[in-house]
This record gives C-alpha cells, sequence and structure tokens, in this order.
DNA sequence: AGCGGAACCTGTCGGC
DNA sequence: TGCCGACAGGTTCCGC
C-alpha cells in the first residue's frame, strides 16, 4: 500500500501517541510476519517503553527504552490500528501489542506481506541499511544521479522504485512524478541529461509534499491511524486514470506494463 | 553487476 | 450464481 506519504503520516500520527506508552505484553497472531525468534520478540518487547518513532525509506522505526528497535515494513496493506484492550480481534489482526491505559495497538495485514524485526543495530538490517537517498536529502543532486545510473539502462520509472537509489517512492508517486516532469516512463535511465534529471527531483519534492499535506492517497487499502483516509488521491493526475482525458493537454491517459506492474502516463505531455 | 520473472498471501472485480 | 483469471501503494530470491 504506502510509500513514503503513506508512511510519513502514520509515523507522525504514532509519533503523538505512542512516546512514553508501555509495551505490557505482546500477542503474535501470525507467526510469518515476525522475523526471527518469535519467542524472542515477544519477551524482549514486553515491558519496555516506546521512546521516539521515525521513518527510514518506507520503513517504520520504534525505538524502545532498551535502545532496540522494532522495524516494521507495512508491505502493501499493512496499517496499524488503536483499539480497546477488550475489543474482539478482527479477522486481519497479525500483532498485538497491549499498552497500558487499556488499549491496543493492531498490526493489521490482509496480505501478510507486512514485516517486523527486533533489531539491536539499525545497520544490521538488511533492506534498511541498503536504502539509498531520502528525497530530501541534499545530497540528492541531478549530478549524482546521473552518475548512479550511468550503467542503468532499465526505464527511468523503474528505477525509481529502487528503494537503493531513491528511498520511499512508489508505484502511484513514481507515475505522479514522471507526469509532472514531462518524462516518458520507458526512457531508458542512462540517456536521461542533466538537466532532466533535476526536473524529475523537483517534481518528487512536489508531489511528495503535497501528498504528505494531504496525508497520503487512500485508494484502497492504505489508511491512517484508526482507518482514518488520505486524500491525495482527489489530486492525482494519471495513476489509476487510463483512458480518462489528460488535465493538461487532453490526450488519452495510456496504462503500460514495466516490470510487471502498472505505469500511467499521459502521451501528449510525457517526451 | 544488471536485469527480468516468479514468489510471497489475500481479497476484489469483471467477464463469461 | 459460480468459476477463473487479472490485478493490487512492495520486496526478495533465483537464474541468466
Amino acid at each position: 500500500m504506502p510509500e513514503l506519504p503513506e508512511i510519513q503520516t502514520i509515523v507522525n500520527e504514532l509519533e503523538r501517541v505512542l512516546p512514553g506508552k508501555r509495551i505490557k505484553s505482546c500477542r503474535v497472531l501470525r507467526d510469518k510476519m515476525v522475523q526471527g525468534d518469535q519467542h524472542r520478540f515477544r519477551q524482549q518487547v514486553k515491558n519496555k517503553n516506546i521512546r521516539k518513532i521515525e521513518r527510514r525509506g518506507k520503513y517504520i522505526v520504534i525505538t524502545l527504552s532498551s535502545s532496540q528497535m522494532i522495524i516494521v515494513h507495512l508491505r502493501m496493506t499493512g496499517k496499524f490500528i488503536f483499539q480497546p484492550l477488550k475489543s474482539p480481534a478482527q479477522k486481519h489482526d497479525r500483532v498485538v501489542f497491549e499498552l497500558q491505559n487499556q488499549q491496543k495497538l493492531i498490526f493489521s495485514d490482509v496480505r501478510c506481506f507486512g514485516t517486523l524485526e527486533l533489531v539491536n543495530d539499525i545497520n544490521k538490517h538488511n533492506g534498511l541499511s541498503q536504502l539509498g537517498f531520502d528525497p530530501w536529502s541534499r545530497q540528492l543532486t541531478a549530478g549524482i544521479l546521473q552518475k548512479k545510473l550511468e550503467n542503468r539502462q532499465i526505464p527511468i520509472k523503474t528505477a525509481l522504485l529502487d528503494q537503493k537509489l531513491i528511498a520511499g517512492l512508489g508505484n502511484i508517486y513514481a507515475s505522479e512524478i514522471l507526469f509532472d516532469a514531462g518524462i516518458h516512463p520507458d526512457i531508458p535511465a542512462n540517456q536521461l541529461k542533466h538537466e532532466k534529471l533535476a526536473s524529475i527531483i523537483r517534481s518528487m519534492r512536489k508531489i511528495l509534499r503535497l501528498a504528505l499535506k494531504y496525508n497520503g492517497t487512500s485508494i484502497s487499502d492504505y489508511r491512517r491511524i484508526d482507518e482514518k483516509q488520505g486524500m491525495f488521491q482527489n489530486f492525482l493526475k494519471v495513476y489509476g486514470k487510463a483512458d480518462q482525458k489528460c488535465i493538461n493537454c487532453s490526450s488519452s491517459i495510456m496504462k503500460i506494463t514495466q516490470n510487471q506492474r502498472s505505469t500511467f502516463l499521459c502521451p501528449g505531455c510525457q517526451k
């Protein structure tokens, strides 16, 4: 489900309520979602205070009073929900943290792709340690991007999904960013000139900032904490709009497939 | 090293 | 109504 704006929205909301709360206990209702030893996870999380919540790429990092961190990835359909401790379990509840104040924090996930993992050192986490630039990193420039892409012949849209390059973009925003930048998603990454890469970076920051302002995009599964919807779906210009008219040039929006994933573009605006 | 395709799992929707 | 395939905001693994 979620990309940077969605994850950041969730992190912001968790950060408002979780720090200082104690995890009284933890139940794992679906084994595979917790990486490593279930018993050890439950035991080491028990009776720890939550210190802070942060985003790294699409990961959510929950730091505990023990300095250990719970690394959460929502993948496609993961979400967090607060419920009264006594409320009945829902079908898709996968991991439940019992908090103080008779509340529980539920990690709910229809498809069970999501993951939770307890680590002592963030650098030891495989995915996290390999993340590329944060979109707002000052080190992320057109020049650096050009250098990193010099041996990559994959379509630029596919490159934008590579978390080792830029961390946080996903299928919706990759399409929206390339539309905003006026760049065709099929262009091989290493063929883009400095100036085009600069406009991709500019569009990326613009789109992400706007999406964050509207708390992300709720099309099917993504919800904020407690099932609230984001609103950026009302501002999408190409994603999910196959055969509709482009708002700029009235061409028909196209849907193509790249690397087994849908890409949306305007053939009139994106060259 | 770079790249494409299958796999992970569940639900929904459209066509016949 | 029922079955069947296609598709879904992501990542990882495997083989060329």
